[in-house]
RNA sequence: GUGGAUAUAGUUCAGUUGGUUAGAACGCCAGAUUGUGGCUCUGGAGGUCGUGGGUUCGAGUCCCACUAUCCACCCCA
């Protein structure tokens, strides 16, 4: 217990690290080009607000939520996604006074307490990003486009988009009465989690994976005849759009994610790498969160994107190769005689930039060789009794095994004018 | 919260119908004529067999509980 990290959780060790560095890269740079600008909220909130903002009805509300109560007994929880805080920091810093859209990016670790399973952790993390303050069916598309850009970026072609639109309040309150109508009558043919969900809320049958509830929904009226004009017009411009950037999509009438702030517009993007939980980005437009929040009327729209999963899938098809990190020069005192001359030039080297490394271990010039070679080094400059009488260091390549001797204060121009570019660093 | 599978060195695994000092590969460390790596060879360290009970003359091997991991349901990133 005491030597495991708890259920649900991971070290990201060294190794890893590296490929987590360069997806944060890759992230921020589309958003840069986006003209997304970064915001940072804390690991946790007040309970209140997910309570309202995610609904007290979702699954994450009602059993998966990190709640406790601190010193001074508040409720507090560590935050389970990202979209309710960013609106909570939006409307407290009263950023609708800016020049609209505010289009903010994040990078975050989120947690819910649920059995952990492939692609589904306690403690995970996600990519996000929300614009604020347009309703346009235009900002839709664009945050569809970020998310699909980075992946399409990182090599990913065969990621499938997946859109559906689930109305505003007025026709969706409309369909939900009819749904529930039709189901109502075939309550006997659903399964039993969807019978309680047709009284809760009849939306989330439609992405019940129970054979027999998909087969009564066959004849179930559909959320897209139900659209308003306004809402109807809004999806058809983005299904243009989408066609005009030629952008591969499915309308996916099952689609209508688990959260309660969702208006209109709901997307997921899907890999069949993955296991059961294929989505690895989900979002959509929430034209009431802001406002239920205690903010003025502010439309927006968002996704989060699972970062676990987006590296499950590119470690499957071989796209997450980080060269690892290489040392420039490694520094091999032939005893503990020539330590003194070695700590100067190893201090020496990375003051002038260069990565070097040295023996702490005591070791023989063989093992220490050998160590250099373990730790990629390019070269290894020998101290010894010959250098230290004639000035000169010993350098050795230890890629072509080639060594020459180097005066003692050209070493650093030796060094720095052969090093091999490309080594270690990400991209 | 429910169901299934699994739990042996740092890692991946073997371990015969329960029977004496629990093995391999890789990794790690050290050597192979005295100032030199990668390949090869030799040797070494490292395991209270997830934890706790039980059955038995005897358990890594059988039974139970707990914990953790993996997979699935629920739901989501």
């Amino acid at each position: 217990m005491l030597t495991q990290a708890p259920r649900g959780t991971r070290d990201i060790l060294p190794e890893e690290a590296g490929k987590w560095v360069f997806l944060e890269n890759k992230f921020r740079e589309i958003c840069r080009r986006f003209s997304y600008k970064e915001i940072r909220t804390p690991v946790f909130e007040h309970t209140e607000l997910f309570q309202r903002g995610v609904g007290e009805t979702t699954d994450i509300v009602e059993k998966e939520m990190y709640t406790f109560l601190d010193k001074s007994g508040r409720s507090i929880t560590l935050k389970p996604e990202g979209t309710a805080p960013t609106a909570r920091a939006y409307i407290e810093h009263k950023l609708y006074t800016q020049t609209l859209p505010v289009k903010l990016f994040y990078i975050i670790p989120g947690f819910r307490y649920e059995r952990p399973q492939a692609g589904r952790l306690r403690e995970f993390h996600q990519f996000g990003i929300e614009a604020f303050g347009s309703e346009s069916p235009h900002i839709d598309v664009e945050v569809m486009l970020l998310a699909v850009s980075f992946l399409k970026n990182l090599g990913l072609d065969d990621i499938k988009l997946h859109i559906n639109s689930i109305g505003c309040e007025t026709c969706r309150s409309d369909y939900v009465k009819a749904l529930k109508d039709f189901l109502g009558e075939s309550r006997q043919n659903l399964c039993d989690t969807c019978r309680s969900r047709l009284d809760r809320n009849p939306l989330r049958v439609l992405d019940c994976k129970n054979p027999d509830c998909q087969r009564t929904l066959k004849e179930a009226p559909a959320v897209l005849d139900f659209l308003c004009e306004k809402c109807k017009t809004h999806f058809e411009t983005i299904k243009n759009d989408l066609s005009l950037l030629k952008i591969d999509y499915k309308v996916d009438p099952r689609i209508v994610r688990g959260l309660d702030y969702y208006t209109r517009t709901v997307f997921e993007i899907i890999s069949d790498d993955l296991g059961a939980q294929s989505t690895v980005c989900g979002g959509g437009r929430y034209d009431n969160l802001v406002q239920e929040c205690g903010g003025p009327t502010t439309p927006a729209a968002g996704f989060g994107m699972g970062i676990e999963r987006l590296i499950t899938i590119l470690e499957k098809k071989n796209l997450l190769k980080i060269p690892e990190e290489k040392v420039d020069v490694y520094i091999a005192p032939l005893t503990e005689e020539y330590g003194n001359t070695a700590l100067r030039l190893l201090y020496r080297f990375r003051e002038n930039g260069i990565s070097a490394e040295t023996d702490y271990l005591k070791r023989s010039l063989k093992a220490q060789m050998k160590y250099a070679d373990k730790i990629m080094a390019q070269f290894v400059v020998l101290i010894g009794e010959e250098e230290e009488s004639s000035g000169f260091y010993t350098v050795k390549d230890l890629a072509t095994g080639q060594q020459q001797k180097v005066a003692g204060d050209k070493i650093f121009e030796y060094i720095s004018n052969n090093i091999r570019k490309g080594c270690g660093e990400v991209e």
